[in-house]
DNA sequence: AAAAGCAATTTTGGATACAAAATACTACTT
DNA sequence: AAGTAGTATTTTGTATCCAAAATTGCTTTT
């Protein structure tokens, strides 16, 4: 399948409470994703409600888990908003994130199997030819395969967050040329690190991968 | 006041609807913290609204926080029980400390003035006489007061759940004697780096008063 | 006509009630 | 006597209902 469509938990770095909030999850950071719900507009439970044919309960829950996202603001009796996106958040992102990934596969390496690197590898082979869209999702997917064996499930579980954050700005931003063919050379250098268990040049190598592309993508918000 | 009462939202890394639900996370964070809700222990919602003397519906988003800040896990339809602690899990923690406090002083710097500084100096110097019950906190306070003008909220945030997570290590490992001392000159050293304005400096302060308090308390877990 | 105060409406937080899932217990089988 | 299957109980998730807070709109005043 060429755009893979994830299943319902796929969007949810923290455990959710049943299935029919985990696919409310899903769907509404879709929606805040894409810019198909603005930033700053405000989402009403009652409507929500209605829209997905559930009471307000399961709503609430979902808002929940929007907030330890980082995709809604959520004050005390007001309504809550769609969270804005600014140049600060971005940075705020991919400093957390180039800090996180750095220990990630610092602590993953070694634990990381053969078989886990192919997979990786696998999945960056279906990078290499696919649309603007499913990158993100397959960026997502090869960077927490390489992290997965690391097991430390809150630095899994936040990293995962900055990747559900960033694909925000994905949208938004449009890539730079030969910003594509540049992570993809970056993936296949990251593999080759991973391969010879090399932790140092595996870090130095993300180092790079994960503060370029921020450096690039910062330009296009002079826009 | 020599042992300082915290507001209902001092633990609250993140918004809380109400201030019902505020208090009912901070009595909980406590009680796990201290230990006198044993980790592993299940979390009746039932059982919570009766000893609140209020519905479940609050219990259940007290929970929810709880979650976030990882001291409880929730699986759908079970009972949630409160997070083991392990060796794994201060790694964890303190990894990411290590990662994340870095950046949060780095972005801070350009941005600190005198008075925040002069500030967490007066913190530090309560620290300097105080019981080791309150250790915690004052310690936690005074590493947010120089986080704090970093404006990353993601980050802010995230670092104020590792302290509160860090704390239940705390009440459960006895520090090693001269731990405090260490500690009290660390921190006398990384106000002196923010005064001259010197990030590598204070970072590098930050990287061994992280690094050698996780080393010093690793070996605890061997007894 | 603009601003401020007040009232009506909307919207959220919490309580109660019900349904579905999980757990515990019992009785039965081997 | 140990294990298993089936039932009863407990516990969670969702819906509905009520109260409190916030927002909106209008009226009144200057």
């Amino acid at each position: 399948m060429k755009a893979p469509v994830r299943s319902s938990d796929a969007f949810a770095p923290v455990k959710i409470s049943s299935a029919q909030v985990a696919d409310i999850v899903t769907e509404l950071r879709n929606d805040i994703v894409t810019g198909e719900i603005a930033p700053g507009a405000p989402l009403g439970q009652e409507a929500l409600a209605e829209r997905f044919g559930v009471s307000r309960m399961p709503i609430r829950e979902a808002i929940r888990h929007l907030e330890t996202m980082g995709f809604v603001n959520v004050e005390s009796n007001k309504r809550t908003h769609v969270a804005e996106t600014s140049l600060n958040d971005f940075r705020d992102i991919y400093d957390m994130r180039l800090a996180l990934e750095c220990v990630a596969i610092r602590s993953a390496m070694a634990h990381l199997t053969n078989a886990q690197i192919e997979a990786a590898e696998r999945i960056q082979q279906d990078i290499a030819g696919t649309d603007p869209l499913s990158f993100g999702q397959l960026n997502h997917a090869f960077h927490m395969t390489l992290y997965r064996p690391c097991n430390r499930p809150r630095l899994l579980s936040q990293v995962d967050i900055l990747f559900n954050a960033a694909d925000r700005y994905l949208c938004i931003l449009k890539a730079p040329s030969g910003m594509r063919a540049k992570s993809d050379a970056e993936h296949v250098e990251l593999i080759e690190a991973c391969r010879k268990r090399d932790s140092a040049a595996a870090e130095a190598c993300l180092r790079r991968h994960i503060g370029d592309a921020a450096a690039l993508f910062e330009e296009q918000f002079a826009e």
